[in-house]
RNA sequence: GGCGCGGUAGCCAAGUGGUAAGGCCGAGGUCUGCAAAACCUCUAUCGUGAGUUCGAUUCUCACCCGCGCCUCCA
């Protein structure tokens, strides 16, 4: 089945083919390391994550293109306070973005580029516009668009031009352009500046060329895919386009890929509001990286997520509901096979493969897993469930894990990472007594428990309830959860 | 003002011209020494009004409400 997506360019749901063989060929905005990263810029990377993913299932080869932007006026700023170079400053914030890209599960694209590794490339797609007259240098040796020279402007984001001029706030740089709707290409230095040598002049690149450049550098000057949070739409990728495009006079990319803002409780995180929230604050509220990937995973991308604390808990219930039933396939099951378990999984598969097909429909997605867990349970509790019935059930909740990766549980140990994290850089930042005892769980080792639960199983066998109560509290209290079987035996678990 | 999106059970949320997926929470029940897990049952006529139609939550129009972009904020 041929994957459907929308696509901004159009404002239409078309069917989505790599140009080139079985390849596609996409570039996603990164993110501007000047601070840690919020969820609301997460949220466009696991929708863009989901949609790699997807890709990859279906059989595709994929090259995937993310640009860093490490020089914008915030980190000239910033670490001109701080009195160290660009470099010195943005490589901890890309560090903590990548970090929290592990946290969420977010694979890395296959190509990584920063926007300062790239100003030659910069430079010379500058030098070919004003070759072109489409760029013109003003007088202090910036450079600018010259959007009248080229036709097609506003196509993505639909903008009437003339308004564009009426509503436009008049910045700083108006005196030096042609027009209010111009765009800077390059910005001149200014003293005390960070600034670049190249063979248009000293300076530093305007904000949107460092993606033109970078996208036609790894990916050729027409390429399938460029995604990116819904407020890039414009200018940034408006101005992408044009400069790309009046450049090389082909299409820059075919489709393009908006993912909507999060609300957080219903309003635009902002820090006056005092709802914004990077990852590592929720992780060191006791929440776990996987509810939130779950969360971000299971909302549909071209709609307003509004995220909330209940949602969050409601996640990590979902989640638990999903390890549970995995270690339930995975313990010892009657000899069998039940032929309605190996159709359940099968039209699972099929309906979870046809949900991402149509525009990465990620709600009706794991409704297909939550249906078939529950029918397997059903199954299970009346002794219809067989070992043979579950190599298939798992393959199906394999299926579903490519695309959410929530199953495998790595919470307590990334916990226990950012509270480190948070104890040497951010001693005045409260760490919440979930998160403490999550991550202090992590280094609970399974000889350990194993022990614990030998004990308690001694113990209920000689009746003795006091005593296997006491230590199953005690696990409890260290995150520990065990489970009497039916049959005697102890199953135990990390919540 | 321009452009766009959305209003479905307590919360989140899918969907279709023929009387509504899934998740969470809650209540009751089954199982159980107690827990945990799991299962079963219960909880909506789909913002309002009008129109098209044999029939609309799904199409059209109007209205109300919420939200986003139009500011180098994902």
């Amino acid at each position: 089945m041929p994957l459907r997506l929308y696509n901004t360019l159009g404002n239409k749901v078309e069917e989505f083919a790599p140009s080139d063989d079985n390849l596609v060929r996409m570039y996603c905005c990164g993110p501007t390391v000047y601070d840690y990263g919020h969820i609301g810029n997460f949220r466009t990377f696991v929708a863009v994550d989901v949609l790699r993913r997807h890709l990859l299932q279906s059989g595709r080869k994929l090259r995937h293109v993310m640009n860093i932007t490490d020089v914008d006026d915030r980190i000239i700023e910033r670490s001109a306070a701080q009195h160290i170079t660009v470099r010195q400053y943005t490589e901890k914030f890309e560090q903590a973005f990548f970090d929290d890209m592990a946290l969420l599960a977010i694979h890395k694209p296959e190509v990584i580029a920063r926007a300062t590794d790239n100003i030659p490339e910069m430079a010379r797609l500058i030098e070919g516009l004003a070759q072109k007259g489409i760029a013109y240098r003003a007088d202090d040796g910036s450079y600018y668009f010259r959007i009248a020279r080229f036709p097609g402007y506003g196509k993505l984001s639909r903008k009437d031009l003339a308004h564009i001029e009426d509503g436009a706030r008049v910045d700083s740089d108006r005196f030096d352009k042609e027009e209010i709707r111009d765009f800077a290409l390059w910005k001149a230095p200014k003293p005390g500046e960070a600034r670049w040598q190249t063979e248009i002049g000293e300076g530093r690149p305007g904000w949107h060329i460092e993606c033109s450049a970078m996208a036609m550098k790894y990916l050729g000057p027409s390429f399938d895919l460029h995604a990116g949070g819904e407020d890039l739409m414009f200018p940034h990728h408006e101005n992408e386009i044009a400069q790309s495009e009046a450049f090389t006079g082909q299409t820059f990319a075919r489709f393009w890929f908006h993912v909507r803002f999060l609300l957080v409780e219903g309003q635009k995180m902002s820090k006056s509001v005092g709802n914004f929230f990077t990852v590592r604050d929720l992780v060191l509220k006791g929440h776990k990286p996987s509810s939130l990937r779950f969360l971000l995973a299971g909302a549909p991308y071209r709609k307003q997520l509004n995220f909330t604390f209940d949602g969050l808990k409601s996640a990590s219930s979902s989640v638990e509901r999903l390890r549970n039933f995995k270690l339930r396939l995975e313990a010892p099951l009657p000899p069998g096979r039940n032929p309605a378990m190996q159709q359940l999984a099968q039209d699972t598969q099929r309906l979870m493969a046809a949900a991402l097909d149509d525009d990465l429909n990620a709600a009706e997605f794991s409704a297909a897993i939550f249906e078939m867990v529950r029918q397997a349970n059903t199954a299970a509790d009346s002794g219809q469930l067989f070992a043979e019935d579950a190599p298939p059930l798992l393959a199906a909740l394999a299926q579903f894990d490519h695309i959410f990766d929530v199953m495998e549980d790595r919470d307590a140990a990334f916990t226990a990472r950012v509270v480190e994290w948070a104890r040497r850089e951010r001693p005045d930042v409260e760490i919440s007594e979930a998160a403490l005892q999550l991550a202090a769980s992590a280094s609970v080792g399974d000889g350990e428990i194993e022990k614990l639960v030998a004990e308690h199983v001694a113990a209920r066998k000689a009746r003795n309830f006091f005593r296997s109560d006491a230590i199953r509290n005690e696990l409890a209290s260290r995150n520990i959860v065990l489970e009497n079987m039916k049959d005697g035996t102890v199953r135990w678990r990390r919540k």
